[in-house]
DNA sequence: GTAAAATAGTTACCTGAGTAACTAATTGGG
DNA sequence: CCCAATTAGTTACTCAGGTAACTATTTTAC
């Protein structure tokens, strides 16, 4: 039982993914996990960086170095909260300006990396994944 | 369409069984880049550090690093070939001697992380996508 | 037979993500 | 009310992987 492939594949398909959808990001500057939290923000608005780290599954640190990044281009700022810890991100209207350029990119590359895959077949893997990763989670708890 | 929402699912399973498989891997004092060396030279005996590259899909320079770190843990040497230019690496003593603990240990992690998975779902998981893998590979040569 | 092209590995530097240890602010218990 | 515990975020350091540029060999082509 060659769970080893099963494992291996995964881990070369996450890598695939993230080289195809940052070759995409290039011409615009940015990387893939700077996409996500932008793509977050245009969805939810306003968040704090903590949602943040919660919503993409991310640990706090690796969520600061992108922002901090994303505070650098100008493509995000952050305002206090009542609660003087907490810093709630927003897009900069840089951002909101540039952003339908982004997203038809990233559409379109998406598009082409699961060109030739049926749906059915996409939401079959989708849901044994999703399932897999649950269960998985609550593993790690123990 | 939430396709981000499958890659998403992607990358957090690429983590999840990283960190597992490391948290296993701590008391030997290893690491899972370190392990993928150790099973394949395993499996295949010796080989060149180019076909451990292709071997598991991974670019010369980490291998580099993987195979320095597992040289001064002395579990892997190197003789050099009739080709000067190649170094053909295999275990030594001391990694033989070890292997089965680690073995075990990571077989029963992959199956904690499998468990609660039929082999049957399992099966149609690892068919699908080693073969969107496939026809990814084939869109990034292009 | 030698100069140019290809190949094996290394070095330097980058992204992405993790843990541990820290600071600053807030909440709760006595 | 005030001190202890918790929470938000940062800093320092690590692993895993990538690209670009390099060295040292080996092939290939002329």
């Amino acid at each position: 039982m060659a769970t080893h492939e099963l494992f291996h594949t995964i881990h070369q398909l996450s890598r695939e993914l993230t080289k195809l959808i940052n070759q995409t990001l290039q011409p615009f500057g940015l990387y893939s996990a700077q996409w996500a939290v932008l793509f977050v923000l245009k969805e939810e608005g306003s968040m704090s960086q903590s949602d943040l780290c919660e919503y993409l599954a991310v640990e706090a640190p690796p969520m600061t170095r992108t922002i901090q990044r994303l505070i650098k281009q100008d493509y995000v700022r952050y305002t206090q909260g009542a609660d003087k810890r907490v810093k709630m991100i927003h897009l900069t209207e840089k951002a909101e300006t540039a952003y339908p350029e982004w997203e038809q990119a990233v559409l379109s590359a998406n598009e082409k990396l699961l060109a030739g895959m049926p749906d059915e077949k996409r939401i079959v893997m989708q849901t044994l994944l999703a399932s897999w990763l649950g269960t998985l989670k609550g593993v790690s708890h123990e």
